[in-house]
RNA sequence: GGGUAGGUGCCCGAGUGGCUAAAGGGAGCAGACUGUAAAUCUGCCGUCGCGAGACUACGAUGGUUCGAAUCCGUCCCUGCCCA
């Protein structure tokens, strides 16, 4: 592979922003995606991108983008994108720790999983002009004898480099023995699928790089190298965004004024890494950011509105990015009223208690409760000015005019007075 | 098959007969503060009940006991060692 040409070095450094490209990592990773993308423009013929997507739960999240993002830059220089979905490794389920065996997707479940996932991926990706493949489609269909093939292609020593699994032998926990079974399908379908460059978060070292391997064991020439992208944290900070804690998830589907301001709900800690993975702010624009984030004399808050807003922006469109803003800084900046208040009617006579967890503020009064102890609810008049608060248990509901309830701090309902 | 160590609340993890609805941490919720739904501090954090209290809960099940997450039997599951 020599003599790379510079502007698919050049090329090659700009898509492998943020990333990890194996083998070789750094420079050498480098080279070797700038190979594979020379190799293609002077053959004519299109880079194979995989991504292998579970079609279980199909919620996608900002952490699902990270890869996606990278995705479209590779088609919109027109490489071939391969969508798998994993009829059959959904099944399985990537070993965590807590594995089982899942219930096995009806065809139709999966397909409308997927369909799902591929109306949500839209919004980054164009889907249109992808490949998309099934894995049930080849993996269902392998026998016995295929099976015990490909297995023979990697030693247990081999599979217990996954950290995973390491992890987990040393600390004694259990580890089945189908689980080997799910790097190996996900390999097996890059041997299938033909793939030159396989994608996936940070997690899927071992399995993409066994992908590379069994390539090369079935006799592919020159084998998938592998972009890794960050995991980031959900919005707790602390731990990777994972569709296992749904409350820390910023979701695709969540509406313009939530994704904004769970947005503002990060950690500042997060503002840049955020800015840098989920939108295409320059490296000089980063820099200075990160400058800004420094000086004491600007506050933190501004450049999380500016993130939130751009982040917004993609999935809504400035309107909605600018409603958002425009929510957040009314309700939480100002401590205004929200815009669209729900309105409850019938609750004159009703203890306060109940009309709590009726309304789904609270899921039981216990809650209730202690949402008054806290000092949490309060009547509130249609400018916002508080009426009372309420701390008394008792509390019957008493209205001459329309009154605004507000429970903790984003829980607002209209009572009207007429029944 | 034998030995041995375990299975605790959303998660991690302490607890070995009453003081345990169960330490501590994380997550979550609320309050204070703040130009952030950030950080920090404080409180809350099984269900029902205004409350006294009742109920449910420490793998499952059956016992012992005035009383069990804690003791005993059986079963299920997991790790390690031996075969």
């Amino acid at each position: 592979m020599a003599d790379i040409r510079k502007e698919f070095i050049e090329q090659a450094k700009m898509l492998a922003r943020s990333a990890e490209v194996l083998p070789g990592g750094g420079e050498h990773g480098v080279e070797e995606l700038a190979a594979k993308l020379q190799h293609s423009h002077d053959t004519g013929v299109p880079l194979r991108v995989k991504l292998g997507m579970d079609p279980t739960r199909p919620d996608l999240h900002l952490g699902h983008t990270v890869v996606m993002r990278k995705l479209r830059k590779f088609q919109e220089l027109g490489h071939k994108l391969v969508l798998i979905v994993g009829g059959a490794t959904a099944m399985v389920g990537d070993p965590s720790g807590k594995s089982e065996t899942r219930p096995s997707l009806t065809k139709e479940q999966v397909d409308e999983n997927a369909r799902s996932y591929f109306e949500q991926m839209g919004k980054v990706l164009d889907i249109s002009g992808a490949e998309v493949v099934n894995n049930a489609d080849w993996l269902h269909k392998l026998n016995f004898m295929e099976l015990l093939q490909l297995a023979g292609k990697i030693t247990v020593a081999q599979m217990m480099t996954r950290d995973d699994f390491a992890k987990r032998y040393a600390e004694g926990k259990p580890i089945s023995v189908h689980e080997f079974f799910y790097p190996l399908m996900q390999a097996y379908d890059s041997v299938v699928i033909d793939s030159d460059i396989e994608f996936g978060g940070t997690d899927q070292r071992f399995n993409t790089l066994l992908g590379r391997d069994i390539q090369a064991a079935y006799g592919k020439k020159y084998p998938q190298i592998v972009m890794l992208l960050p995991l980031i944290e959900g919005t707790d900070g602390a731990v990777k965004m994972s569709k296992t804690y749904p409350e820390h998830c910023i979701s695709l589907t969540d509406d313009a004024k939530n994704m904004f301001g769970k947005l503002m709900s990060i950690p500042d800690t997060l503002i840049l890494k955020y800015y840098e993975l989920l939108t295409d702010i320059s490296d000089a624009d980063l820099k200075t950011l990160d400058a800004q984030l420094k000086d004491a004399s600007v506050n933190p808050r501004d450049i999380k509105l500016k993130l939130a807003f751009t982040i917004t922006a993609e999935y809504h469109g400035q309107a909605g990015a600018q409603s958002g803003q425009d929510e957040f800084i009314n309700v939480v900046s100002n401590k205004g009223l929200p815009e669209d208040i729900p309105e409850v009617i019938g609750s004159n006579g009703k203890n306060i208690l109940d009309l709590l967890v009726e309304s789904d503020f609270v899921a039981s009064k216990g809650e209730a409760k202690r949402l008054i102890q806290g000092g949490g609810v309060k009547l509130l008049a249609q400018d916002g000015a508080l009426v009372e608060k309420i701390a008394d248990m008792g509390y019957v509901i008493n209205l001459t005019d329309d009154v605004i309830l507000q429970a903790g701090k984003r829980k607002y309902a209209k009572l009207v007075a007429r029944n």
